[in-house]
This record gives C-alpha cells, structure tokens and sequence, in this order.
DNA sequence: TTGTACGCGTTATCAG
DNA sequence: CTGATAACGCGTACAA
C-alpha cells in the first residue's frame, strides 16, 4: 500500500479512503491512485482489514453430512446469497458427531467468522441458547422450539397432514406411517400431521401402524416388512423421506405386491431419483435452495444488527403427485 | 493476551511462546502462564496470528456444483483430512461458470487462503498454470495432462477399458458407448478405453455406436433411444456416468425391451442410487472420499513445500457386478 | 480534502 | 529461559 501511495504521491490514508469512501477524495487524486494500483497490481491485504476491522465476511456452515443431498442443497442456496453479498462460506462437517460443533464453536470465540448457520445439529439448548445470545446465528431446517434463535424451517406438521390427506382423499383407511428419527422436530411433527389429517377426516390413530426409521433406505425396507408381516397390513404408507419410500416399495415388491396397485405409497423430500424411481415417487417437495437463501439472507441482517428480534420463517412443502400413489397415472 | 501476561507475571512474550512453543518455556512458567489462560478464558484472536503469519490455515475448494454426488462425496474426504490436519475448508461453488473462479483466484491474491483444490474447472490452461506456479494447488478429479500441476486423478482409461472389457466377456460384440461431455479428460479417457477394448478384443470400433452425453439423466435417454432408433441395435451399452446408465435403461424399458436380457448396461461412478434402481447397475466405483483426502494431503505437503516437484496420484476404479449387465444375477 | 500517527493482537528478533 | 520492542498492513481519529 505504502508503493502505491508512494507512486501516487499521497499518503498510505488517501490510499485507504480511496479504496474504503472513494466520495470523500478528490476526483483528480481518485484517478491517480487507482492508476497506480493498476500500475502495480495491487491487492490489499485482507487479513489486516480483518484484524482491523474485527470482521471476516466469513460465516459458518455447520452441516451434519454434505454428502447428503438435502443438506447440499440448502447450502447451494446459502452459497448463492452468500456470493452475492461478498460473504465467503466456510464448511464445518460435523459428520454427525456432535462433540465436533465446539470445535467451530471456537471459531467465532476466535472471532473467524461473522456469523453461523447450523443445520440440524443436535446441539443441547442451553449451548445453543448461550451461543445464539452471543453471536449472530440461523438454525434451519429443524430448529427446537425451545431456544430463541433465528429459524428458517418447513411447515412440517402441515406437510405430513397435507400428504396424508391425499392418501385418505384416494379413499385409503389403513395409511401406515414411517417417521424419521423421532429425537429431531420435523420427525415429530411430520408425525403429528400425519395423526391430525387421521383425526380430523373422522378416524382413528392405530398405532400399530406407525413405524419409527433413520431417514435411510433400508430402514424404510426393515419398517415396510414390519407393517407387512402383521394380519392387517396397511393399503398406504405414508414415508417420512423419499429414501426410506424406496425401501418401502424395494420391501412390497419383494413380497410380489405392487405399488401403488396393492399399497400407495407418498414420499417426502422430492431427491433427484424420485422421478426416476419405478414407480416415480408422490413425494413432498421442500424448497430447500430457497430456504438456504432466507437462512443467509436472515443472517446477514443480523449480523448487521438490522434485526434485533429473532425471526422465523416457515416454508410450505408443495405436494407432488406422480406414480407411486396411483390415481393420476392410472 | 497482555491480561493473561499482567495476571500470570510475565510478559506478552512467554504468553505468545507458552501457546506456540511450549518446551522452551520452563515448567513453572509455563502452569502460571496457563492457569492465568483458565481464569481470564482467554483465546488468541486468530485475525491478528493471520496477519502476523502471513497465512490463514484455510484451503479453498473451487467445485463446479456442491449438489452432485460426486462433487459433496470427494468434499467429504478433503474436509476430513482438513479437520485432521488444522485446516478450514473454503467452499468455492462456480455453478459451472468459469468466470467466477476468477473471484477465488483474488483470495489468494490477498492471502485469504494457503492453497486451493480445483475440482474440475474448464479453466484456461495458461490461467492455471499460471497459477499453479505462484500457489499451492492440487487439481481433481479430471486433470489436463498440459498444465504442470500437482493432480489425483483416476485412471479414466483402465476404467474404461475393464467396464468394456466385461461387456466383451459375456458375448456382446456391438456395444455402444454414452461418453460424457468430450471437453473434460475423464471422458475422452473412458471413450479411448472403451475403444482399446474393443480393438483388443480383435474387433473393430464403430462409431455410429458412440454418443456424446453430459453426464445427467436425460442425456443418457436421449442419446439411448438414438441408438434404439438405428437399424442394427446394440446389445450392450457402457455408460460414463450412473446416471446417463439409468437415463438409458429408461429409454430401453420404454421400447418394451428388457435390461439385461435385451441390452446389457453398464455405468459409471456407483452412485448411491445405483443400488436401489431396478434392476441395479453393474458400474465402476470412484473411490471418491479417498481420493479427496489424498488431495488434501498433498497439498498441504505443497503448502510445507515438502513437495517441490508437482505430483501425479492415479487412482484405480473397481468394478462392481450387479444386475444390469446380466449373468451374475440370471 | 489530505496527512500524521496510533492501534488492532500477535509473533519474531535480539539482547540479556 | 525471559523481556523489550519492532513489525505485520490497514483504517481512522484528529489535526491541518
């Protein structure tokens, strides 16, 4: 910086100004200095501005898995936002291991990073609260009720209510249900959905019917075999992942049934290879990208202070109607 | 820091040694030292070792769409070799616009990064090299064999010629190739593999049978029923990616035909989904996690300058026999 | 509108 | 083995 204000003929300030509040220099030294940073190609030094100005233009990511195409999703949308506010996405694979958030947890003590997007951590709420009282934070897609921070979430309830409801509205009575894991908020509540569009259309809950899985294939198969080996086997499944719907259907067909003929089945998620899965998938689809969006478009008002309250911002899964419930295709 | 040095009785010095070089610091120094550290919870402000380092322990990752598969799978073991080692992960995503990899390229300029993994970009050769002279850079998984760069690639052509190779050994004699998109490496590598096969084998290369894809799932169908739409019909087809397979077994079912009995397909890349589609795909598997990790590896040997010369690691693909190719399964 | 001078929090050097 | 001190490169009061 110093060359440059030196073959300018200005001080390392004006240099400074010039490149911080160009309005406040004067036209004519504006020109020369921006001259002499072209003459000498420079570049200034971001890790001074930083100390500086004890700020990175980094924020966080902390995903559980990103191989998992959920996850890369929302952060392809917390990329996109990021870019085009000149944030840099920083990625903390916790590879489902809990213990491993404190290790970016330091991070922001170590003030790395601006601010955090956590996605489905299993983090206690006393040490999320603690964190999201300290620093700039976004929970998404499954945030606990329970602790005050900012979340970008689906209306999971009414998710399961709307998928079960199609099920019910093709005349199905025995709809079976395979959650997620039931210690996260969207299982919970894509579970509750499912029981309140039951009670609601004038039925009973049978618990019997309603088989805990992973989110994974085969445990959506071990679930469907389950529900297949009792004496009433249901007529419809109701999955709380397109994964664990596969397996379900992978499991009817194995048993020489057919889908959706002999059983339908309604998916969640809409994954790349739910429309090229035989039968294509009836599946909910989360705006994921979107909802990755509003996660580091949120952040960025709170770091900036622009928001002082927490807020929460709910999305609505859109059903999608293909061959694995029958009906349409038929 | 000058708290912890006022507190534990010394100076900013022996604090700054106790965290970087504990042994030259005496036993009895080095517990007050620490205990002052304890009773302040004191941390250093990284922003300020950054700048007096001159480097960020943080690697970019230039990575063309986080949302493939293939992409998040290499991110994986890059990340966990990075957690290992101290380093942070920087995630570039160009959306496939090569343009913007020339926003990353700036990070190094202002020292934001200590080194940077390219995967797959169709930067310019010169750019690159240019760039690969100045910085610490290892480029994965399709490497130009033009520019002098540290690379881990895969050996594109071997996997071509064994997947082919297979083909060739249960009896087919016309069988067809869906390349990927011919401008990257990889996929001039497969075609040239499944060519040497074939002229091996003592038969000879017919290039009505040879379509040029992009790797997704509609090209592969599209490319699949010109092929079907030809007067003599191949009886194998070798796909370069799973995906382009499964787009291509979709075209054939569409005619009424039958995989494998009718037409024998085999893919590329074992994606997750290659196992669950019906029926499942004979493919070569990427040993993608490790390949990054080994990535990671050698470019931190760069950043050490423990490597002066650049580097070539090639990797072998495995062949995993499933039932879209016939006999095993029959 | 511009320059001077200080400080951001570390670490490296050198002397003791 | 430890302390004093000078950078690292930038941004910003404050003065001019």
């Amino acid at each position: 910086m110093s060359d440059v204000a030196k073959l300018a003929g200005v001080s390392t300030a004006t240099v400074s100004r010039t490149l911080q509040n160009p309005e406040t220099v004067k036209e004519e030294t504006r020109q020369k200095v921006f001259k002499a940073i072209k003459a000498l190609d420079y570049m200034p030094n971001v890790l001074a501005r930083q100390l500086r100005r004890m700020e990175t233009k980094t924020i966080l990511v902390v995903v559980p898995n990103i191989e998992n195409n959920v996850f890369s999703q929302i952060v392809g949308g917390i990329d996109a936002v990021a870019n085009e506010r000149g944030y840099k996405v920083l990625l903390g694979n916790t590879n489902h291991r809990v213990e491993k958030i404190y290790d970016y947890i330091d991070h922001f003590k170590q003030r790395q990073v601006d601010g955090m997007i956590v996605l489905l951590s299993n983090l206690p709420d006393p040490v999320l609260q603690d964190l999201a009282n300290e620093f700039p934070i976004v929970v998404t897609p499954d945030a606990k009720a329970t602790v005050e921070v900012s979340t970008v979430t689906l209306d999971n309830v009414e998710s399961g209510k709307r998928a079960t409801d199609h099920l019910l509205k093709l005349g199905h009575r025995r709809i079976a249900h395979i959650s997620g894991t039931l210690d996260i908020t969207s299982s919970q509540d894509r579970l509750q959905g499912y029981q309140q569009a039951i009670v609601e259309g004038g039925y009973f809950v049978d618990h019997t019917l309603i088989k805990e899985g992973d989110f994974t294939f085969s445990s959506g198969f071990e679930a469907m075999s389950a529900l297949l080996n009792t004496s009433v086997p249901p007529t419809a499944v109701f999955c709380a992942s397109d994964e664990m719907a596969m397996g379900a259907i992978k499991s009817i067909k194995s048993r020489g049934l057919k889908v959706p003929d002999d059983i339908a089945v309604v998916g969640f998620d809409n994954i790349k290879f739910s429309e090229v899965f035989e039968p294509t998938l009836t599946t909910m689809a989360q705006p994921l990208f979107q909802m990755g969006k509003k996660a580091m478009t949120v952040l960025i008002e709170r770091i900036n202070n622009e928001a002082l309250e927490e807020q929460h911002f709910i999305y609505q899964a859109e059903l999608i109607v293909r061959e694995s419930c029958g009906v349409i295709f038929r």
